[in-house]
DNA sequence: GTAGCCTTGATT
DNA sequence: AATCAAGGCTAC
């Protein structure tokens, strides 16, 4: 926990002390200016060598470029930034900084009164043993229960994925909701961001291009010369909370490791079920919470998500990778590390296959550099497939995806000149993705059908869902 | 250009 | 009145 603990202190980008929030999230005095100089002064920097220089305390000077990507990357908001420099005051970030407070202060308060671990059975489980890759259980990164202010996680118990969408009023209590609902008032004059245009029209809701940022107009610099297209950052807007994510998960892990005698464990293979199965319940949450989504009939949102549900889930997994940069272990979604030897050691041939095939799509997405926001658009992509059948709006599903296809392919050329037709080669990841997925989902079946992956979940009605589909 | 410290001002 | 994340200032 110390190191978890100490490592929460330190500025994402450079590894320096934090000073507090800034722009969007807790970084270091330097970096904030750093971040602001850069996009107050539309700078452009360009990389001497690969474009992947090591940003740490001593070097982040060294290459202003590689820095300002990893602002991006880390999540740090252009549009925290104000256009008319105004001083003083709150932005809508706040409430996000309050609850990322929250979080933080239980987590600190849970190191010295919880012995909470999810013990992992010291069992047989066929396919996959990972126990060895568990040690302590999740002590280790343990996230916090639930916030003070927030009205109880609940965990994501219903089985069923018209529930989920239909249950309205939100997301689930104490989510935090900014990225799906519009800003409510406009107190703030500088925020000149606040433009969702959350149209109901469904022709072209939300994008426009930015000038002087089309294609033809050669660029040379690290930074679009205005900001990214409103669309993408739209999208990135759509992105839940990770850390609220994983509190819901490990919440709902816990509930039900405790919930059971030591014999009657989840075994570990089971766990990674329980894991897959509320990470769904996320995607659904968010699915419901995107724009465009949002607008179309609960029927449609159904048919999307049972075509993809297992490529989201997997692209999931696939971000987390490429984020955490680590080769020798895979982080899972409740935060902890899975030895990648120890799954090769004792898994089964196809979860090996499997395991290894994400795992080269990982290093490919590592090498481009994918960035959050291309990943946004990737979701989008997935999501939203023309090709599903009998969509009673296949018109609106067709014209989103065009739309996002288009400000991903404007977001590369803006964002990373230097890379020649970027945005096909990260589309062209797409299909091994699909291929994977639908691995994933046979091999899923397969020990659905042997009676290993729980029963009553999201996971297993989305696998029969999609069996009834074709 | 960098980064530590200062000022500002909406929100609580 | 206190808070604290914006922008500003300035020695280096």
């Amino acid at each position: 926990m110390e190191f978890s603990h100490a490592f929460e202190d330190l500025c994402p980008v450079c590894g320096d002390k934090v000073s507090g929030y800034h722009y969007g999230l807790l970084t270091c005095e330097s970096c904030k200016g750093f971040f602001k100089r850069t996009v107050q002064n539309t700078k452009r920097y360009t990389c001497a060598e690969n474009q992947n220089c090591r940003i740490d305390k001593t070097q982040r000077k060294r290459c202003p470029f590689c820095r300002f990507q990893k602002c991006l990357n880390v999540g740090m908001r252009l549009e925290a930034v104000r256009a008319d420099r105004m001083r003083g005051g709150r932005n809508k970030f706040g409430p996000m900084y309050k609850r990322d407070r929250a979080l933080k202060q239980q987590k600190k308060a849970l190191v010295h009164v919880s012995n909470f671990k999810l013990e992992p059975s010291p069992s047989l489980a066929p396919g996959l043993q990972t126990e060895s890759s568990f040690p302590g259980g999740l002590s280790g990164f343990l996230p916090p229960l639930t916030p003070p202010d927030c009205d109880c996680v609940p965990p994501y118990c219903p089985p069923s994925l018209g529930v989920a969408l239909q249950s309205h009023g939100g997301s689930f209590p104490g989510q935090y909701q900014y990225p799906a609902t519009p800003f409510p008032s406009r107190s703030i004059k500088s925020e000149y961001f606040e433009q969702y245009t959350y149209s109901s029209d469904s022709c072209s809701p939300g994008y426009t291009y930015s000038e002087g940022c089309l294609p033809g107009s050669p660029q040379t610099s690290s930074l679009p010369p205005t900001m990214p297209p409103q669309l993408v950052s739209n999208l990135l807007h759509c992105e839940l909370d990770e850390a609220q994510v994983r509190l819901k998960v490990v919440t709902y892990l816990h509930q039900e490791q405790n919930g059971r005698a030591k014999q009657e464990k989840f075994s570990s293979f089971k766990l990674l079920c329980v894991m897959a199965d509320q990470t769904l319940f996320s995607i659904v949450d968010w699915a419901r919470s995107c724009i465009f989504f949002r607008e179309l009939q609960v029927g449609d949102q159904m048919r999307l998500l049972h075509n993809c549900w297992s490529e989201l889930l997997l692209l999931d997994h696939i971000c987390r990778q490429v984020h955490h940069g680590k080769e020798g272990t895979l982080l899972l979604v409740t935060g902890e590390e899975l030895e990648m030897s120890s799954i090769l050691s004792q898994a089964g041939p196809p979860l090996i296959s499997l395991t290894q095939r994400a795992q080269e799509l990982v290093k490919r997405l590592q090498a481009l550099q994918m960035d959050r926001r291309e990943m946004a658009c990737f979701k989008f992509l997935i999501l939203f497939n023309p090709s599903v059948k009998l969509l009673e709006n296949q018109a609106f599903v067709e014209s989103v995806q065009e739309q996002v296809n288009c400000a991903l392919k404007e977001y590369t050329f803006c964002s990373y000149p230097q890379t020649v037709d970027r945005c096909s080669q990260l589309l062209l990841r797409l299909p091994e993705l699909r291929a994977l997925s639908t691995q994933a989902e046979d091999y899923l079946l397969f020990k659905h059908l042997s009676g290993e992956v729980p029963c009553n979940n999201l996971l297993v009605e989305m696998l029969h869902a999609k069996r009834a589909m074709v």
